[in-house]
DNA sequence: AAGCGCATTAGAATCATTCTAATTCGTTAA
DNA sequence: TTAACGAATTAGAATGATTCTAATGCGCTT
């Protein structure tokens, strides 16, 4: 009985990372499978085994761990495959990226305390957004107590499109083919 | 006229990113040299510049972008020192890092909706935190109506050390080192 | 004016990710 | 069963941000 849960005696529900049961595991397997398959992706054995790694681990895996796997049971797998699959997964829903490279850091000086940014996925620039600043420490504290971590840092983000963009759609190629020109 | 706010009606105070009047711009341009000083950092032209670059751009700069700014003063100026400058006001608390390139991204087959994660930066373990997941949806609607943005994504994650390695810090050389094995 | 130490430099190294062009595999149609 | 087509997969090159390294330069202190 090693499990991370069985230290821990307050919290309930708030973290939930352990291995996933048979049961939930094949279910989820089959949801992942059958959403391929409803856009015309053809569910190869190394596929189905990158699926696998992606739920086995309790970790979040990165593309080289899942690799890693993979490679256990096909030898001769490539990175790219697995990053090709990623790409499916991400394109059909059935995955969640969390990005630690999206793109270059950048560097906040002028309010160097940690409060929601606004990105926009069309032009990249992050905006800051003070409002709900002010919890962020009360949060931290909070969240510390009932997971048991000690949480010295809160990031939160938001995506979109901002309004400049919603506006004016950028000319660029991808754009301009959007909106009906060559 | 052309400030981004000025084509919303509707939010007030939650965003907030146009250029710094030139009062606050110079108060916190001191606050941080100070800052610096106390922690025994000279501060050279360079330097100086480094920070106004920071400061001065309402986008969060990302280094590179800095080191544009800066080359336009002094030419020679190499991106290291950009670097350079950047760790040490990340370390003296004087700058915000917003990151996008901290290590490889990681991959969330299991749960393929946007949640709260935990970030052990000790193990560099990612954990799903269920909690507050449920409001996600609702929370994008406001940010939404409140920005004029189109948000379609949420991402909150908590960093601090989870409870294995508060209770046993690794064995590696860092950690050997701090508790007194050489 | 000499010497010391930090600041700065160019360029190499690293590492995740993407791209490219060639090869192989699976499926369908003869 | 075979031929043929398109999709899947491959190795390796390319890219880009960041870090590292070893050498040089600059600004203080005496």
């Amino acid at each position: 009985m090693l499990e991370t849960r069985d230290n821990r005696d307050n919290s309930d529900n708030i973290r939930d990372s352990e291995p996933m049961d048979e049961e939930r595991f094949r279910m989820r397997l089959s949801e992942m499978k059958a959403a391929l398959r409803d856009k015309g992706v053809v569910i190869t054995r190394k596929r189905a085994k990158i699926l696998e790694a992606l739920l086995a681990s309790d970790r979040h895996p990165t593309a080289s761990e899942s690799h890693e796997g993979v490679k256990a049971f096909y030898p001769g797998t490539s990175l790219a495959t697995i990053y090709n699959t990623i790409d499916i997964l991400k394109e059909t829903g059935q995955a969640l990226e969390i990005e630690f490279s999206a793109s270059a850091n950048r560097y906040d000086g002028r309010i160097p305390v940690s409060h929601p940014h606004l990105v926009c996925l069309a032009c990249e620039k992050v905006e800051d957004m003070d409002a709900a600043a002010p919890n962020a420490p009360l949060e931290l504290e909070l969240v510390s107590q009932a997971t048991g971590y000690d949480i010295v840092r809160l990031r939160t983000d938001y995506y979109g499109t901002c309004p400049d963009c919603l506006r004016e759609p950028r000319a660029d190629a991808a754009n301009a083919a959007e909106r009906g020109f060559a």
